[in-house]
This record gives C-alpha cells, sequence and structure tokens, in this order.
DNA sequence: ATTGGAATGTCAACAAGGCTGACATAAACT
DNA sequence: AGTTTATGTCAGCCTTGTTGACATTCCAAT
C-alpha cells in the first residue's frame, strides 16, 4: 500500500512544497523577508541623506577593497552612470577613495576611507544584527535550507559571484 | 571534557552559523537572490511598459480579490499616492476594476478583469516558475528552512499579514 | 440634522536611482 | 600613427517613491 502511493511519481506529501498554493507563499514570504532585510538600513541611510544604492557600493568595497568600477558594475548590475552618480558622492563625501591603477591606469581601485568604514559598520551592524536574531530563531538547519534555496534562485552568473566571495571571505 | 565545551556557551562549530562571516554571506545571498526572484517577471513587465509596483499590485489583487484600497496600502507599504498612480493606469488599460463598496460606499473593492488575469498568470508563472526550480534543486527540508528564516526576517506587522494570507489560502 | 472622522481620489512638486546617448581618455593592437 | 577596446563621465529622461494640500463621500455619534 505504501509503495503504490510513494511510487506514483511522489505523490501525497512528498512533493506538497511544489504546489502552486506552496510557491505563492514563498513568492510572498520573499517580497515581505526583503522588506524587513532593508529596513534597519534604510532607517540610518536616511540620517546621513543616503540611500540603498550608496549602502550595496560601501558593501561590496567593504568586501573587496580595492576593487574596480567595472567590478562593482558586474556585482550590482546598474550601468555605470548609475553608478557613478552614487560613487561620485560617496567620494565627494569622504567615504571612498578612487586611485588609478597601477598597471593599468585606465581602471579605478576603490577603498572606503575611515568614515566610509565607520558608516558602513553601522549599516552591516543593523543588518547583521537582524539577520542574526532570524537566523537564532530559526536554527542551524534552516539557515543551511535557506541558504540553499537563495543559492538555487540566482540567475548562474549571479550565483558563481556570490560563490567566489564566498570562498574568499575565510 | 565534552561538557566543558558544550557548556561553555556553545562555542566551537554550534554557533558557526551565527559568526559575522555566515552572516555576511547570508545578507549578500538575500541580494542576489532577490535580483534573480524579481529577474523574470519584470522582462515581463517591460514588454507592456509596466513596472514592478504594477506587479505587486497585480499580486495582492489576485489573491484576495476584492480587497480595498486601504488593505493594499497596508500589505504594500507605499502611499496611496504611489499606489493610486498605479492603480490608476491599471483601471485605465482595463487590467483592474474598482467597485464601490455596498455596505460603505467610500471604499472601493479591487478586482482583477480577464485580461488583468490573464497578465497576472504570466506574471506568477515566470516567478513561480524560478521559485520551483529552486525549491526543487534545494529539497523539502531546505525549503522548510527557507520559510522559516524569512518568516523571522519581516516585521512582525508583516509577519502576521503574511501568516493570515498564508492561512487564507488554502 | 449636524458634525466629526475615516476612506478615497487628485493635483503639484520633488527626490532617488534606474535608464540611454554622447563623449573623453587611456591602453592595446595593427 | 591610427584604430579599436575598455573604462569613466556628463546630461537628460523615466519610474516610482515621497510630502503637502485639498475635495468628496460617507458612516456614525451626538
Amino acid at each position: 500500500m505504501e509503495s503504490a502511493l510513494s511510487s506514483h511519481q511522489d505523490s501525497g506529501q512528498a512533493l506538497l512544497y511544489l504546489t502552486d498554493e506552496q510557491l505563492r507563499q514563498g513568492i510572498e514570504a520573499m517580497f515581505f523577508a526583503y522588506r524587513g532585510f532593508t529596513a534597519d538600513p534604510d532607517r540610518i541611510l536616511e540620517l546621513f541623506g543616503y540611500g540603498r544604492a550608496h549602502h550595496r557600493a560601501l558593501h561590496f568595497i567593504k568586501a573587496s577593497p580595492g576593487t574596480t568600477v567595472n567590478n562593482l558594475l558586474d556585482i550590482l548590475g546598474v550601468t555605470k552612470q548609475s553608478l557613478n552618480r552614487v560613487l561620485r558622492t560617496l567620494i565627494d563625501d569622504g567615504l571612498v577613495e578612487s586611485h588609478v591603477g597601477q598597471k593599468d591606469r585606465r581602471k579605478r581601485h576603490l577603498f572606503l576611507t575611515d568614515d566610509g568604514k565607520k558608516l558602513e559598520q553601522k549599516l552591516s551592524d543593523a543588518q547583521r544584527q537582524r539577520m542574526r536574531s532570524a537566523f537564532r530563531a530559526a536554527g542551524p538547519d534552516a539557515v543551511s535550507g535557506f541558504r540553499k534555496v537563495l543559492e538555487a534562485m540566482m540567475d548562474p552568473k549571479l550565483r558563481s559571484t556570490y560563490m567566489n566571495m564566498r570562498d574568499i571571505g575565510r
């Protein structure tokens, strides 16, 4: 009896997580969770007159000091003009420094200044705190599943970018 | 010996998922995954001259036919002026219908027209397909963990909104 | 019956952050 | 030397968010 059920394409319970209803819930969970994910940094950014775009730039410059503009463009997936506007203000405000490359002088290498590090720290503290309490509430197994699903959801190109950053980061 | 280790605030392996590095990876995973999450619908929306804001409206009207504007405002977390602009174009284009309430004629109840249902279907098919393959690749346990972490990451108010939608939806 | 407050819609103006197109400069290639 | 490629910048447009002011319509309580 059991095998009759379970052999039938895993109907019954086994694939419950793939029903349209379950998928819809996953979609809405992503939507609502992303709001929470950005809420805390957003509040801090507002105090400084910055937006999410500035946060993203700070984050990835912090993660890869000396990264080039083009590299950042790949990661962020915006146009160079859009990124330039954000970098311009960060540089003018003394949060980011741009150095002409030694080997290839076409390139600009980006670094956080001390002030830049301070703000980045504030932002990531807030964001990590929410992530930490979510991770703690959900437990280690859930965290591993969370990461697995998110990785599977990324576009392949971004996934490999992510994997590289992940591996370098330790 | 073992108890000496494990009693020491679960140092060692047990809380590895709460290190700053793990949290940073979780943050980046959210960022990259959300890009994938929205990529497919975005491509379709562009063909129709719409944006994400239109998708969100269509999605939640589909999920709760007859919902009111105020209800939608709570869910979407934007101002009525912003939502109104989106609803106006959807109504003018014949994708959404707005009906004055019977009981309370101040309220407008929102419904998808046949055309609206068609577009919403296209969008959610694309989005569900990506979610489905991510869920399938990650497996049922991962999906459960994914949901747990996302739920823990939501703002409390949105979490209860989400929970209600989740429970009603079956 | 009137009034207070809630729900909705609209106008105007503005900001953030996407976009494209045009262009400048440096390096590399022929 | 001249062309091509990679990179970065400037100018201007669009979507979608914001605030503020205000009108309308209606419910409910006095």
